[in-house]
DNA sequence: TTGCTCCTCACGTCACGTGAGGTGGC
DNA sequence: TTGCTCCTCACGTCACGTGAGGTGGC
């Protein structure tokens, strides 16, 4: 991807960032290409982003960005003369895949079998399986999460509302006994407000 | 709570553990008192659960239980004359708490916050205002995470229902050129579908 | 005596965080 | 020359996992 002749300076960063790309400190997603700008020209060389973009456009680090390299998740497309990473738009998206699968939960090891999954099948047909046999698991982990998660903060929630009364209290009961208070009317009290609350 | 007169075999674990409550390998949540025990006779002495069955009531883990108690989230409320915990059923309660802010992503240390928000406030007012604070602040998160998560379980379903026609593929496009494939019908491809497929 | 459950170290692991010291083009 | 961004070690952290070797009542 590099050619050989070329001095280094022609790779700066800048010169390769098309305008209304990653500028620093800027955090909104620039479009794919440019107007006017011939997308199939230069196609890998167009637009590269460096480790600092790629952590700012997901809202990552570069230190995850550098780990995920390093565990052979993500791949620059190059690397510039001062030796700084350079990353295609498809490892962009890639990054992005793989930040909201952590947050859903998954290991990297999980997420790497993901990702190598295709080409680990000898033909379309047990890709296919394979890949929905794996992610139709995964769907049923995240339902569960989800589940969990609309619970558990209904149940924060309802906590939050028991408690507002108690900011007008001057019982002596506060803070050993306000399990026996009038004031937390419900019968039952949800388990975060015993949890939290009561004692 | 022991009595120091009295010999350690008193308190066996399962002298003390009332029928119906957590026998070997049983995953089955017992229900509170007795019928006919008097439940405030004894009350801290009744029903003391060991470290196994905190673990097995809970789906979690002895070592989880041990590191929790280490870090100051769960207090044994004695040992028997073997030196093993027993904890009493406010524990238990604590414990599964614990662990659905673990899911939902708190850390321990916010947890601890949660656990001694209470104790470490001179009014019932100050007591509520920041509880409801802290909890509001994590609500705001959970319902973010819901959103990533039906967000992403959206996602690969709709990618697991795009690529089942590819069980029936014999096509020389796979593996390399499936974005080019008829097949694949949608104008733009979910994102999952992108990275672990096109290509 | 044999299982079973529990105990205490203590080292390992996963997914990064956090400096320390150095480089390279505006 | 000065900032800014990026680089490579390398040690630290968080939340446990995983044996190793030992105890105690059926």
């Amino acid at each position: 991807l590099t050619p050989p002749e070329a001095p280094p300076y022609i790779y700066l960063p800048i010169a390769r960032r098309p305008q209304g790309l990653p500028s620093r400190g800027n955090i909104t997603v620039p479009e794919q290409p440019e107007p006017g700008v011939a997308p199939d020209a230069e196609p890998a060389c167009a637009d590269l982003l460096s480790t600092g973009d790629m952590a700012r456009l997901t809202g990552s680090t570069l230190r995850t960005v550098r780990f995920y390299e390093q565990e052979g998740l993500l791949e620059p497309a190059t690397r510039n003369g001062g030796g700084h990473r350079l990353f295609s738009r498809d490892q962009l998206e890639k990054l992005q895949l793989i930040l909201d699968l952590r947050e859903a939960g998954l290991s990297l090891h999980e997420i790497r079998d993901l990702l190598e999954l295709k080409q680990g099948c000898p033909t379309a047909e047990a890709a296919s399986e394979r890949l929905t046999c794996v992610l139709e698991r995964q769907l049923e982990c995240m339902q569960h999460k989800i589940n969990l998660l609309r619970r558990l903060r209904d149940e924060l929630a309802s906590t939050v509302s028991a408690i507002n009364d108690c900011r007008s209290c001057n019982d002596a009961k506060f803070p050993h006994r306000c399990d026996e208070c009038d004031v937390l009317q419900q019968p039952e009290h949800p388990r975060a407000l015993r949890v939290l609350w009561d004692t």
